[in-house]
DNA sequence: AGAACATTTGGTATTTTATGCAAATGATGC
DNA sequence: GCATCATTTGCATAAAATACCAAATGTTCT
């Protein structure tokens, strides 16, 4: 049986999952400025610190950021310069659906 | 309030969230290959047929795929052909991420 | 070592999501 | 219209994710 494509799909499901929540991706586009540390970062989401804290260990985990110890604090910075690219592709999808253009009909 | 950027990021999420499950992953990959209908999915898929029509609903919500009736079957096919290219940017993110090759540290 | 600041972990209540079965709806062709 | 095949929806149950508070751990500096 064909275990290979559904591991394939199992691991990329759980980097994608990773990033699908609003304050995950909140942080995300936050980082494309460059890196920053917990305590800042909670300042724009707003939660509590301890809950930025695990999203950030749930980033921390799927590769998408990587976290450096700076002085007192933690700073946090995108992996990996594809994020970017394809948070813009997801705009693109979302500019699809609210202006739903149909794809080139081959009948 | 900066509202914008919490609502982009609402949006994304939903995007992402769409495609944060190994069904609808797995789904994704083999849309790759051309439009295919419920049962062919659900063939692969291994899932109750009902299951798989959902994740199929929930895709198409996003609009990651669009829905074509084609026969007696219902077709669904890839909306947006930047999806693959960014599925190829998760493998990258899970090839660093098992290969822990550390950022170039800088002290 | 001890104080002060920064981040992470534990515990728990709440909410969201996933699943399969059964029934309903939709499409096709006679 | 009716029979048949394909897909979707309703419902109930089970599993997973989220948030906050409080407490623990880690870091720096004197």
């Amino acid at each position: 049986m064909d275990t290979t494509e559904l591991e394939l799909a199992r691991n990329r499901a759980k980097v994608f999952k990773a990033m699908a929540h609003p304050s995950r991706m909140h942080i995300i586009g936050l980082l494309r400025d460059g890196p920053r540390n917990v305590g800042e970062l909670t300042a724009t989401i707003g939660s509590d610190i301890s809950t930025v804290s695990k999203h950030l260990g749930i980033l921390k985990k799927s590769g998408i950021v990587s976290a450096e110890q700076r002085g007192k604090s933690v700073y946090y910075e995108l992996y990996c310069s594809c994020i970017p690219e394809f948070v813009r592709c997801v705009d693109e999808v979302i500019a699809h659906n609210i202006c739903p253009v149909r794809p080139a009909r081959r009948n």
